[in-house]
DNA sequence: CTATTGTTTCAATATTACTTGAGAGGTTGA
DNA sequence: TCAACCTCTCAAGTAATATTGAAACAATAG
């Protein structure tokens, strides 16, 4: 990932309701919601919330697709972890230590410790 | 991590000359780097460098030492794996297989193949 | 085809953030 | 103490971004 993809990214995320509607896509995952039911959840009326969905879609941190009546967002995974591979990119240059164990903790299991 | 440093790590992370610094400082390791020597290798001079490093200390991003007539700045590692954390909270409710194994790709060991 | 629901566009306003240059505050070595 | 070095503070000008309400656009159900 470039730096002005990188520079959107983050300037898309730095924004309350931007932030919100991101964390909620992310929750509901590849099913997506819609614009109507992202406005309810993050508490924004309609013109400010079709705002900032243009702004992540431009970002390219989420997607949209018509579904009737409904225009149904989804998140981008690959986005977060490109952005987050730029990042640290070469953080470990000589101390891997650091920030390996940081990064292990935010392996994706919360609860399940039985799934072997 | 609440929603109002994320918020303020984003903002900070949302500007060229902020993000270069940052990157040039995880690059750089808890040893950190002069003001001077950063200035330089991200091309800003003293004025705007200073007002940038006092943005992404007051984010919490960043910690300052003096080193008599240096001033070292050094990054906050844990800032960005709770940056990180928040934004992927519950990411995987039903859904782990998705963003699992997109985080394991960070994991810190670029060329390290013969460590053990 | 008309009414209804869901979403976007537009323009005006208000707010916030960045850059620049000059000057000042500490720290060190002679 | 003086001179040199490194870094910060301040104020002014400029630019970018968010919010609001009204109106338009698109799709469906009756």
């Amino acid at each position: 990932m470039e730096e002005e993809r990188a520079l959107a990214a983050f300037a898309a995320l730095s924004q309350e309701t931007r932030l919100r509607i991101v964390r909620r896509l992310i929750q509901a995952g590849p099913d997506g919601l819609a614009a109507g039911a992202l406005g309810e959840a993050v508490g924004a009326a309609t013109s400010r919330l079709s705002f900032h969905l243009t702004h992540l879609e431009h970002a390219g941190l989420i997607r949209s697709r018509r579904d009737g009546r409904f225009i149904i967002y989804t998140v981008l995974y690959p986005a977060f972890t490109d952005l987050i591979g730029f990042l640290l990119r070469d953080c470990c240059q000589g101390h891997p230590e650091i920030c390996a164990p940081a990064l292990k903790m935010l392996a994706c299991e919360p609860t399940a410790t039985e799934t072997a």
